[in-house]
DNA sequence: AAACTGAAGTGGACAGTGTCAACATTGGTT
DNA sequence: AACCAATGTTGACACTGTCCACTTCAGTTT
């Protein structure tokens, strides 16, 4: 926000690097990342990224992030046009598949960010709430489409209980075979 | 097999390495795994390993392809302990969960090797059949179980088709999910 | 028995990596 | 104008995957 026109010294850092480390995996994998790789896109030396990141998996746990923040964009625009072009079926039967379907098309579209967000080390713990995102979690989405569901009366509220864990298994393990090619 | 006592030159490399990878992998997960540090623990040269794999990903493989016997053979009993200590449930439907749970089992009990049988690159196509496998793999094991159900009437023929995929899709995705820490 | 041979293992080298410590440059505050 | 904390830079270290040329064998051929 300074008046420097392009940024001798430094312009936004981090965000720079997330996003380049969010390129570089999506068309690598993770394991073709590299820390220094990331500095050089952004043109920029290899240790300015401490100044940002703890570590290396600090740079990679901010790009899972990203990467959630993405999908859930995704998943909330999904859910918004199936509630506009729905056709006799009920609004939040809609919602409920419109929400499924951006899960695992999101993690076809995105296959290497998406194996990274689920990677376990480090990265794992970027879902439990902790790490305050802007815009709502995938799962809490689902949560939303589930109350809904059950307030129109599809789903009675005994069977409520579980549910969230039962349908992200069932979409998160389709997605997950799908990635290993099956 | 030759008469030499402790192997001057050679014993049988490969499967030392093959073993101390899947050793290794599994305290410490994939990222943290060096084909160097291998050779070293098995007592060799880092180069040696070349005689035997092309690359640090085909141990890889061979290590993921191991881990898989592991978790057949786990399966495999559990289906047969179950058969036994049955109580008054049908045979085939205790076989059924059965196999189920010894899936997410293994996934908790091995969960560095079990992710790296499903992390993609290469190694996502030691399932299809290819591979000639001694025992048969996970998603057979699947399928007999399915197989019995169907035949004990419990599983319409119609509702046969694709509940494969169904079932490994939610106990693959709920051991994924519980690695992710929920 | 001596010589050959091809597989199995060794040592040295190279580029590339994550990370540390010490130095340099900056924009904003006093 | 002097200072300071944040931000970047250089140089170095140990380590990695992989290439190359060399050695050391076991077993076969003469």
């Amino acid at each position: 926000m300074s008046h420097s026109r392009d940024a001798y010294h430094h312009g936004d850092l981090r965000n720079a690097l997330v996003a380049s480390a969010v390129r570089l995996i999506e068309q690598g994998g993770e394991a073709a990342f590299s820390l220094r790789e990331a500095a050089r896109d952004v043109g920029v030396s290899a240790n300015a990224a401490y100044r940002h990141f703890d570590d290396k998996t600090a740079l990679l746990t901010a790009a899972a992030t990203g990467g959630l923040e993405r999908m859930s964009a995704l998943m909330q625009s999904a859910m918004d046009r199936a509630a506009k072009s729905r056709g006799k079926k009920s609004l939040a039967i809609a919602r409920f598949t419109a929400v499924g379907r951006a899960y695992v098309e999101f993690a076809l579209a995105h296959p290497e960010l998406f194996r990274l967000m689920f990677s376990g080390s480090g990265v794992e713990c970027l879902n439990r709430g902790a790490a305050g995102l802007a815009t709502p979690t995938p799962w809490e989405l689902l949560g939303q489409s589930l109350d809904a569901l059950v307030a129109e009366g599809v789903l009675t509220p005994e069977r409520r209980a579980g549910a969230e864990l039962k349908a992200w298994s069932v979409v998160h393990g389709f997605a997950s075979l799908a990635l290993a090619g099956h």
